[in-house]
RNA sequence: GGCGCCGUAGCUCAAUUGGUUAGAGUACUGGACUGUCGAUCCAGUGGUUGCGGGUUCGAGUCCCGUCGGCGUCGCCA
């Protein structure tokens, strides 16, 4: 070992010990007869002095070449500050080590990025990326990394205890056309042919399940090669998990407990429990999304029923064709948002799809007012001002349009105000479930005009629909409901998980709502298919998002500052500059030709 | 693929309506200084304003294209 303490350990009780510190120069102040430095390792920041008398003048001369990230080990004498002199910034404050030998163990070039958190200002972030080794030695970077060690070994042990075992599936696996687009792999044996890399592990884990290994977990790396954004990456880890014997109602009440023990143990909150469930069509109708931020209000009112009594032409339109007109009501948005305001939030509304944004301020007399005022009698907008609750000084906010568009554009209202107005505390923490999401939904996927108003799987063709829903498979698909649940923390979808189907009759049925004939069905999924008819048990599980959930407990609002060696937007890593080209002879082994 | 923001010294940023030799802080180099902790003080080095084209008497600034980073819509069972 080349030192005795780190940099985070010494404090008054040591004084008088002489020890030896390694570390990185994190900032060096020379005062001509003698010269400090801030040494800094991932523990914390110790000061050492080079200083007469303690220090030999040679070693001081020496001390005045060191420079910002200088890797450097120093013995010397722990003492106190002199009186007044104590550093409350740092653990090890109080004392400061009396250097009498030092030996540089490495140089650097001035940083580009510098790890020092003295420095405030944070580089780009293509900066950081490409000098990745310098952006993880910043001290909040190594928070970030230790969060989510913590949080992976809290979750490692959680479901040890609960006898959940560890087991790892491949990452060359097969590609299913479902789904997210698929990382491919070429065979070098089987010319033409493709490994695909693992969306998540979920066929493997059902396999587990039918295997007799009743409790399953893996922290497992899943890939989707598809465009990215501040909370997705293109490969991401999930804690996931099945379980047989169980039902949805088991999975949710596990992770609940799961929940309360990660915010107990790193953020000191305690979560009570059962976490609150929210069904799919409860949180469409309030929040006009399926992961709803439940921080702050801004809850959506529907009323469609009075638009016709206007004469506001768009509202008439849109509820003659059957849409809707929905609104929230933003307390003391009138003052906060200025006409110019409303400008910028008409412009993002358009960005949304909306035609245009209508609303209403309320006036001082609680009077609902605007430049549309004239085609709402007085009655009117006395009994719209009662539904949204609304009260002087606040904005109100329209969407006119299909179900999905109104959900989309107040949805997006509500998170832009709620971020704008600050209507939450930062550090907040709010865990819920929703569930009962649809088993269907109609495709509406323009790259295939074929598929068009075909039914397609919400989750996947092997989530279970609800015990009263089964019903619905036959007459109504678009009301049956799946036994799928979504952990949403903070308006984000933290985890997901279903549970699946067992029975194969109902799994015929949904193959069949799906446009997946027996022979399709037998090409992809065959293996699970022959695997179900050998008594498998009732199942399901679920995954997390493990890179998210540490964004959250962080309070990162990117995704890539909890991951040690992310992607950038293009899917790219700008340090080792992946993708990049490949020698021919490594093609021409892999029979690929490339069409550029 | 669409929309938006950004790109100026190693780094973070500034530069009036398009107008003189593109500035500041920091880093770096040299010097001064015995208790600092974003040390201080003095001096200095450092620029193809991402790249290419265009408009103009004149472009960091306006236009077109392109590259890169970020955000977002589509996409992500």
């Amino acid at each position: 070992m080349l030192r005795t303490h780190t940099c985070g350990d010494l404090r008054l009780t040591d004084k008088g010990t002489t020890v030896t510190l390694c570390g990185w120069v994190d900032s060096y102040r020379d005062h001509g007869g003698g010269l400090f430095v801030d040494l800094r390792d991932r523990y914390g920041i110790t000061q050492v002095v080079f200083n007469p008398p303690d220090t030999p003048q040679d070693i001081i001369d020496a001390s005045k070449d060191l420079r910002a990230e200088y890797v450097i080990q120093v013995t010397g004498k722990v003492e106190p500050r002199p009186e007044g002199m104590a550093n409350r910034k740092h653990a090890s404050g109080e004392i400061e080590l009396r250097v009498t030998e030092l030996k540089l163990l490495n140089k650097s070039k001035a940083p580009p990025v510098s790890p020092s958190e003295s420095i405030t200002e944070i580089p780009n972030e293509d900066l950081r990326l490409k000098h990745r080794f310098l952006d993880l030695r910043r001290p909040v970077m190594q928070r970030a990394m230790i969060l989510r060690d913590k949080i992976t070994k809290g979750m490692r042990d959680y479901f040890a205890d609960l006898n959940f075992i560890d087991v790892e599936t491949p990452i060359l696996g097969r590609s299913t056309p479902e789904g997210a687009r698929d990382y491919l792999v070429p065979s070098r044996v089987h010319h033409g042919k493709f490994y695909a890399l693992p969306q998540s592990p979920q066929l493997y884990k059902q396999i587990l399940m039918i295997a007799g290994y009743d409790r399953y977990v893996q922290v497992a790396r899943c890939f989707r090669d598809e465009d990215l954004r501040a909370d997705r990456q293109p490969e991401f880890t999930q804690l996931d998990l099945e379980m047989a014997f169980i039902d949805d109602d088991d999975i949710m009440t596990l992770i609940d407990g799961l929940v309360v023990k990660l915010a107990k143990d790193l953020l000191d909150i305690d979560v009570p429990t059962p976490l609150p469930r929210m069904t799919y069509d409860e949180a469409m109708r309030r929040f006009g999304h399926d992961a709803p931020d439940l921080r702050y209000g801004l809850e959506i009112v529907d009323l469609t029923d009075l638009a016709p009594q206007s004469d506001f032409g768009v509202f008439k339109s849109v509820t003659d064709a059957g849409g809707h007109v929905r609104a929230i009501c933003v307390p003391g948005g009138a003052n906060h948002y200025s006409r110019r305001g409303i400008d910028a939030l008409t412009e993002f509304v358009k960005g949304l799809g909306a035609k245009g944004l209508a609303y209403f301020r309320v006036n001082e007399e609680g009077v609902l007012d605007s430049n549309i005022a004239k085609f709402f009698s007085e009655e009117l907008r006395a009994e719209m001002g009662t539904r949204l609750d609304a009260k002087p000084g606040d904005l109100v906010l329209f969407s006119a349009d299909k179900w999905l568009g109104t959900c989309k554009v107040l949805h997006g209202l509500r998170k832009k105000i709620g971020e704008e107005m600050k209507l939450y505390d930062p550090k907040a923490m709010n865990f819920s479930w929703v569930v009962q999401f649809p088993m269907f939904e109609r495709t509406e996927d323009a790259d295939n005009p074929q598929a068009i108003g075909k039914w397609s799987a919400m989750h996947h063709p092997f989530t279970a629909p609800l015990d009263d829903s089964v019903d619905h498979l036959d007459d109504d698909p678009a009301k049956c409901r799946a036994k799928a649940y979504d952990l949403i923390i903070n308006g984000y979808e933290a985890g997901g998980g279903t549970i699946r189907i067992h029975d194969p009759e109902v799994q015929s049925k949904v193959f069949g709502l799906l446009g997946i004939d027996k022979e399709t069905a037998q090409d992809r999924f065959g293996f699970l298919l022959e695997a179900l008819a050998y008594g498998a048990p009732p199942h399901g599980g679920i995954a997390l998002g493990l890179d998210r959930m540490v964004m959250l407990f962080g309070g990162f609002d990117n995704i890539r500052d909890v991951i040690a060696f992310p992607k950038t937007q293009k899917a790219t890593d700008l340090m080792t500059e992946a993708p990049g080209l490949v020698d021919a002879k490594q093609l021409k082994e892999l029979a690929i030709k490339t069409d550029l």
